[in-house]
DNA sequence: TTTATTTTCATAGCTTGCTATTTTTACTAT
DNA sequence: ATAGTAAAAATAGCAAGCTATGAAAATAAA
């Protein structure tokens, strides 16, 4: 059998990420926020001086990834990086003001657009949806552990 | 109610195209192919002498994605590119010799690394996965047409 | 205590995606 | 025939992901 695109999960997923990130990115950008950054403030909204460490594992990019984000989000005052008392190899991440006043209206905004993108789901399907992906990402995640 | 990202289907689907292209790049790599790169030689396994055009209908991808693709994918002796004697605008895709002769090997890694992320899921529940996700992205695109 | 290992972060260099702009050719209207 | 528009591709510049490598600080082991 033929491996057909519009048949393949990876090709199917890789799709739709698109689809979301264009869709948040046309809502938050007029913020001054982008996709890459958006989980990251997901996780300060909800509690800020963590380390970069913390931060990679919640949002689970490579800590690469996640210092480059980081340098951006200063750049953009949305962050500052402030040294750890305890230890001189960590920095401790701080929203500023003006990142921390963006709360509202970007949550709302991605829960619209979410919402709006799979707007002509059934209620059943979209959360039978999110249930798959859980179970794929889980199935995908120990996959990679043990490669 | 707050926005917790691994409900969020934005950032779960996003994580999971993460996975699979990680595990596409891991087999693929060594015969000289990438994730960006696979959907085009799919398509160009299928028949090739297409336009760039052609390869941005098929892929789903912005005009100036596909033409860097492209000139990795000359660059590095996937493909080579000949002007159109009908339209001298355009120029007409062609596989090498030796873009073509990775296609057996090619698509079975894929295939199998698919199947091995979703390894862990039932078979009903990898069908239901990927119904969800066609629905998913045509809600999506019929989104994306109407902003 | 000194040496080795681990941990944290930064940096370099690449790919893959995007928007916006420019260049060239073809088509359409006047 | 000439001007105006549309279409194809290239280019510039940025974001966000990755691997690999390096530097500094902390911890463990000798």
């Amino acid at each position: 059998m033929t491996l057909k695109p519009n048949t393949s999960p990876g090709y199917l997923v890789n799709h739709l990420a698109r689809l979301f990130a264009g869709a948040l990115q046309a809502r938050i950008k007029p913020m001054g926020l982008s996709t890459g950054v958006f989980p990251v403030m997901l996780h300060l909204w909800q509690k800020d001086g963590l380390t970069q460490r913390d931060l990679v594992d919640l949002v689970g990019v490579e800590q690469a990834t996640m210092a480059n984000t980081l340098a951006r989000m200063e750049r953009d005052d949305l962050i500052l990086r402030r040294p750890d008392p305890e230890d001189g190899r960590s920095q401790r991440i701080w929203l500023t003001e003006h990142g921390s006043g963006l709360r509202e209206a970007a949550t709302s905004a991605a829960k619209e657009e979410n919402a709006a993108v799979l707007a002509s789901l059934s209620d059943a399907d979209r959360a039978q949806l999110i249930q798959l992906l859980r179970k794929a990402i889980e199935s995908g995640e120990r996959h990679r552990q043990l490669k």
